[in-house]
DNA sequence: TTGACATATTCTGATATGAGAATGTATAAC
DNA sequence: GTTATACATTCTCATATCAGAATATGTCAA
């Protein structure tokens, strides 16, 4: 079997760096696909697979606003990817304690 | 062009579900390759090839321990990947205020 | 209703990538 | 040295995925 679909997985949609670059653009403010496109310098129908992709796994939302379809970033989703890095931080301020236990035990 | 290769970008690498397995299993303790063969119930080759995969983005480091290579988690990389999706928090807690605002500016 | 603008969809071709099978290499034990 | 163990590498094939071009859809304005 190969990866897991784009579509189903946050954490391949954000693995492709101009759907990162689109959710850095839209991170604070709502945005349209035409003012993502002139940021992003990316063709428009470029724009508008990636922002699928990246509604279709939940990372963003998107909403009518006459002609114009503006996006912004789901705190939720993002907080999964958030919460499962952090997953290592217990790791991080462990890292010298267990580099001393290390070296106690090769001492003996 | 296509996606940036997986192994030069660590979003990239942790796209891959049974590499996020792996990560999780070394998170708290150093472990061989068979201790993760056994863990995954995945092939062999398959592991090693993730392994060097997360190895060459600096998602993990190798020690020679005899016959056997002890993978254990880098906490430098996958810090990255924790702050890049720390950028949105801000967002997290300015959503209520935001939908406030939005509701005063839709009032008048 | 016609035209212009904004966005979405479909098709194609080039490339990346994963699993599985087979094989290679290094280290320890005898 | 020989053998067994632990891991790495290479090859092949099926599939996913990207950009680009062409086209379709939807919405407002005249």
């Amino acid at each position: 079997m190969s990866r897991a679909s784009t579509t189903s997985d946050p954490f391949n949609a954000i693995a492709e760096p101009r759907r990162r670059e689109i959710l850095e653009f839209i991170a604070f403010d709502e945005r349209s696909v035409s003012e993502i496109v002139d940021a992003l310098e990316l063709a428009q129908p470029s724009v508008s697979k990636h922002l699928i992709v990246l509604r279709e796994v939940g990372l963003v939302t998107a909403r009518r606003h006459g002609k114009r379809t503006m996006y912004r970033t789901n705190p939720e989703t993002l907080r999964t990817i958030h919460d499962w890095s952090g997953m290592f931080a217990q790791h991080w301020k462990g890292q010298l304690r267990r580099i001393k236990t290390h070296a106690e035990k090769t001492k003996s």
